[in-house]
DNA sequence: CTACCTCTGTCTAATTTTTGTCGAATTTTT
DNA sequence: AAAAATTCGACAAAAATTAGACAGAGGTAG
């Protein structure tokens, strides 16, 4: 009934040092354990539970030493609730505006700084929520980015470290939701050629947080393997991001195979700084434009509710 | 009807060595096996599930005197509460553990399903450790993708998606060690052309691990692009993955265009299935060839801690 | 800006307990 | 006779314990 666990596989379950563990005890007294005879440590389900909250959360940067006075009720608040519940400590930092904070991001960027460029992040999703981070700033992020870039002000490099980075964080900290088995599914990608995933990641990210089910495919994908894989999967929609070039003749092509290709099922989103370009092929094909993230956010909650997706194996 | 096995079957069939299960008899209790008249152990079905309970447990981090008092049930229970295993009963060798391992990372991977692969990663992160996934298993799945890929039995959206689901992964559940200021700089990339970003992932993760402050760029960087990412950062090694295509003349350039650019303070190694084509290029630009993950990861680790990286801003 | 301080995690060393492996002598099975 | 199991004791390797030292990050006061 009540097992108790030796401190490798506690370790082992919460990601902590068997190190980390006894220090926190010693120091903090996380967790009171029970002891063998011989004094080996032995922790309850509980005790497992306690740490891997508190493991939880000190990688998100509180410090384990706030954190060990709250109960385990406050702890997992403070963990769902992604860290808004209690008042930032002991910043005298000014509060950044939403330019400040594309400035710092930029800034980072230009320096390789994936620290910086986390906290800055971090700084976002306190300042303007995670919509606010998804549908707006990281939006106006890329765009300045994809300016730089063609200004010459900016390398590519640069571009992909921040492509990389705001992934991994968004991997990390966008709420690991596991979508529900009724959710629609969703295929994110760039078509072939359109090697910047940005875009994509920020839909995909945002795709989830509206409660659908995403297969997020990456860069540079020809049409086939985007019809195969909507198909494959019984998606309702298809997300495509086109950043540059803005004026690639088979890219037109392709994308009018796609619609070739593709059951009328599927509805197609596309997403780009400017489309001129492709419209008419886009119009032709019945896809639709998204021009602002935050309808696009809207849409996919309506279509996930209206639940016009017969899902069949 | 009760057909009992000697224990050299037994052993087999758990994974745990004779002595092993004697000694277990002998010391904690773990199961009382009927006797021949002349002494022999005649262990049941019960027996040998048992067994194959414990060895599971014992595996990842239980303690065999803990276990011992748990009936089976508690013991079913623990493993299925305590991991996320699903696991099949009694099929045991190391060997074949990874083999299956990588089969059931395959077939998610071909069903879309990132939540089969999340759980098939856990489990060998327990099976295999940390090192164990980044060195050998996901090496081998990288491999496995590549020919399947070349036979046509898996779409370039599938290994596209297994690409990001796996980099997801790594994000979140790798340790995000916070390199500490002192750690020496590598850039990872891919150069240009080769959009299969996994080998790049997976170096990172593991330059990450021996404590290098890692500079993640992604798939397809022309040679400027990656000197100046590594002379902007005073990085001290480039990594490089090339997986596909293996013979491309213009990457043979792209190289030589690298050596020219890059300072000679960057180390330059480069990891691949088949690198012969490149082979004379690379020797000539001095790059260390990666045959060996776990070699990669050796030298990592020495070149940090032989501290030859005099880092400014 | 520097010098100090605290917080935190890592690391080492010496010791003890736990656990797995081995060898030798003996008996049974093939 | 060779192969396989048995018991027993010895031993080696792994894991856990304590205590203390140490280093990096970040904050604070001068």
């Amino acid at each position: 009934m009540d097992y108790l666990h030796n401190i490798k596989a506690v370790s082992m379950r919460t990601g902590l040092s068997a190190h980390v563990i006894r220090i926190w005890e010693k120091r903090y007294g996380a967790v009171t354990p029970a002891r063998t005879a011989s004094a080996r440590r032995m922790y309850s389900e509980e005790d497992v539970a306690r740490l891997a909250l508190l493991s939880q959360l000190t990688q998100r940067g509180f410090s384990i030493s706030n954190l060990v006075p709250l109960s385990d009720p406050e702890l997992t608040r403070l963990l769902e609730g992604g860290g808004l519940v209690v008042a930032a400590p002991t910043s005298t930092e000014p509060l950044l505006d939403e330019d400040a904070l594309i400035d710092q991001a930029l800034k980072a960027t230009r320096n390789f700084s994936s620290k910086d460029l986390v906290r800055c992040l971090d700084e976002a999703m306190l300042q303007l929520g995670a919509s606010g981070v998804l549908e707006r700033m990281l939006l106006r992020f890329l765009r300045k980015i994809g300016e730089m870039w063609a200004a010459g002000d900016l390398t590519a490099s640069q571009e992909h470290f921040a492509s990389a980075a705001i992934r991994d964080y968004l991997a990390q900290r966008a709420q690991s939701m596991i979508p529900s088995t009724s959710a629609p599914r969703l295929v994110v990608g760039t078509p072939r050629g359109q090697l910047h995933e940005l875009g994509a990641v920020i839909s995909a990210a945002l795709a989830r947080k509206a409660g659908w089910d995403v297969i997020y495919l990456g860069p540079s994908l020809p049409s086939e393997e985007l019809a195969h894989a909507c198909m494959r999967n019984n998606a309702s929609v298809l997300a495509l991001s086109i950043i540059y070039p803005l004026d690639d003749p088979a890219l037109a092509e392709d994308l009018q195979q796609l619609a070739k290709l593709l059951p009328a099922t599927v509805k197609v989103f596309v997403g780009g700084p400017n489309l001129a370009y492709y419209e008419s092929t886009l119009i032709a094909m019945n896809a639709r434009i998204i021009s602002d993230l935050s309808a696009f956010s809207t849409t996919l909650r309506e279509l996930r509710e209206s639940g016009s997706a017969p899902n069949l194996t």
